[in-house]
DNA sequence: CCGATTTAATCCACTTTATGGACTTAATAT
DNA sequence: ATATTAAGTCCATAAAGTGGATTAAATCGG
């Protein structure tokens, strides 16, 4: 049920539209986000009074246009007091990153632990010290952290972690293992929301994060669309072609049996040993035909994929990430045609096919984001809570 | 971006709040009105009086529960002033319905209309004179019509349907064609959220439109999902094998190939004449092998379509409509076996199959259930107009 | 059968929040 | 130097919800 609304309430989703529009729009004077926001000059005044004093904005120098009258004096988030912290578990090493409020990343971590011979508390207990490392040395900056977020690699549902299986874990209460807040999601998820916050991400795209397994996380209208229980976007296990080699998931011919890290590694002849994706890519820089037919084929795979997921859920951009933003130049062009060939007379435009901009920092970035996000949609409690000393009598 | 709440929004939403409580908790005091939604009684009071002056809540008499202290006097939607109407263009027949605020269906028309061979102009043309006779009878029951919609078979992109093929229709601007206010959606989304009110539908669901093509409508959380450009839910193109029969749309293998209407007559023996649905089922009644087989391949492929579907977009429940509803006792089975066998090992709950208890009412019904749910979401215009005379000076 | 208790609904003074116009400030234009 | 224009602040007012007091209408207990 949507809540009711009070004047407290009233106030704070106020609070969030003049600091949503502050973040939206740059830097900008107090009479333009009254203007845009449609609230008087003197409640975005008083606002922006209150954003300053809890340290979420600044006023950034007078902002002379040119024109005449009185110029006015533009006001920008400020990085220097709230920020998130992202952590995310990953097979050989946990990362962590602070962002600041301005999503400028402020501290970073890797920490080496094999995680696949570590039991889900062993790690546990690795990141919690990694967690205090990181909230240590931010307040050491001045930074207070607003919240956190761990992406874990496979489906969660209500801290569930479902399966993970290149870690090897399977249904792992990890919200309830955590010794330390945070809230925890899919590292597909994140990384589609580390697109669309720290990439070119536009508004609405499907982005596609090919690890061992294949997930993707679908971004509507600049919000994550999760399904019923949060377990949508398993992208790796779509049909290809039912009657297919059989899949860890049950099935047969799922994506991820002709695209999946695994897949295409032995397709290229790499696989059974240690060789990974770096060895596939030096292969296929030197032109040979097995590693390019490999490419070729889980590009059409994907791509038929795609196609199903294009007519389901109707994104606008698909933004590969993971291991098929190194392999984008092998297998663009597959997939781009198989898609185009297919989706032909359906719609007037096919939806545009790019690659993610970030690294392996995808998922991080997203956590983090995410917990800013949050901030930024509801700044209320800071606004009361970062009062310095006790306020007036 | 979210919007500014002022004064008047402020109110705007809790009669919102207020009107969406009473709708879902049926027959309910002004006190636990006030419990609920977390206002004061005194706010509710207030708001309550002005629903039941816009004439959309009635007192509905005493509430006793047996417990002790004053009984409350409760308060049930009134589906006595307004109402909404629904229209639907099919191949042979235009349809409409009256739907009061208590979503009671309170008139039905249908006019045989041949709009294959009829151009959209025309079709549209009968359906104006539709509209004004619905909209008429309407009021001289003393209902007012607070808007309608209507239901096209395919796919709508603000007010453009892109393609109607068993109309013959292709890139109409419906929207601009209408000579009357109405708003244009998809037949499978409204089908979707027909059953989401008026049938047993809960929250979460994944509701399949079989006809000519097979669409299918997204509900998460009361919602309807519809992509970046409302296009989402195209399941009749989900490729099932992709080395398959190709298929209108470009591409090859799709599901429509293989459990359309026409494919499904076809495999039966049925194809080529005026056969349809009735023969196939007086066949099936009769135990004919033929139809029992295409029956069984289609629930198949029905299922490697869904399977997918719910690896994307993790519905809590899979609704069978339309051509669907009375194959379901023949589908059923291969349906679910094929999902069971498929999604075995990923989810702890495959999401129940169930079938549509609604006709091909459906898309009428929630077209015009839209409408409602508008009013009901934002009842404050209908309250301010609403008011008889002039207010008090 | 009557008073005590309990809950519903209303009344009224008060608080919170936003509004809108007046006022001050700081630039450019003439 | 003065007029004009726009930004930002001040202050009285309006709108909406709050919370406690009050009235109303039941059941419970003797």
């Amino acid at each position: 049920m949507t809540q009711a609304v009070r004047h407290d309430s009233m106030r704070a989703r106020n609070l969030g539209v003049v600091l949503g529009e502050v973040r939206r729009s740059g830097p900008i004077t107090r009479a333009a986000l009254a203007e845009i926001t449609g609230l008087t000059k003197t409640t975005v005044s008083k606002m922006v009074g209150d954003l300053i004093d809890a340290g979420m904005v600044t006023e950034s120098g007078a902002l002379r246009d040119g024109e005449r009258g009185r110029p006015g004096t533009a006001v920008t988030l400020s990085g220097e007091r709230v920020a998130a912290l992202g952590l995310e578990i990953n097979v050989d090493y946990l990362s962590a990153c602070v962002v600041d409020l301005t999503l400028s990343v402020r501290l970073r971590y890797t920490q080496a632990v094999d995680n696949r011979t570590a039991s889900p508390v062993e790690t546990l207990a690795h990141l919690q010290k990694l967690f205090h490392k990181a909230v240590d040395e931010a307040r050491s900056e001045g930074l207070s952290i607003a919240g956190s977020t761990l992406a874990v690699p496979g489906p969660v549902d209500g801290g569930r972690l479902h399966s993970a299986p290149n870690l090897g874990w399977h249904d792992v209460r990890v919200g309830e293992l955590l010794n330390f807040p945070a809230a925890v999601d899919n590292e597909a998820n994140l990384a589609a929301l580390g697109e669309l916050w720290f990439g070119s991400g536009p508004g609405d795209f499907l982005h596609v994060s090919g690890e061992i397994g294949i997930g993707a996380g679908l971004v509507v209208g600049g919000a994550l669309f999760r399904g019923a229980r949060g377990l949508a976007g398993e992208l790796g296990h779509v049909i290809v072609s039912p009657e297919g080699p059989s899949c860890r998931c049950g099935g047969r011919g799922c994506l991820e049996q002709y695209a999946g890290q695994e897949a295409l590694l032995r397709a290229a002849g790499l696989g059974g040993g240690p060789a990974g994706i770096p060895e596939l890519l030096e292969r296929l820089h030197a032109g040979e035909t097995r590693a390019l037919e490999a490419c070729a084929c889980a590009g059409q795979a994907l791509g038929i994929a795609l196609t199903s997921a294009i007519h389901l859920t109707d994104p606008g951009t698909i933004v590969l990430g993971g291991i098929f933003a190194p392999l984008f130049p092998w297998i663009r062009d597959p997939v781009h045609e198989t898609m185009t060939a297919r989706l032909a007379m359906m719609r007037h435009a096919v939806p545009e096919l790019t690659v993610s901009r970030l690294g392996g920092d995808a998922a991080t970035l997203g956590a983090a984001g995410q917990v800013i996000h949050r901030v930024i949609a509801d700044p209320w409690t800071h606004v009361v809570t970062g009062r310095t000393g006790p306020g007036p009598r």
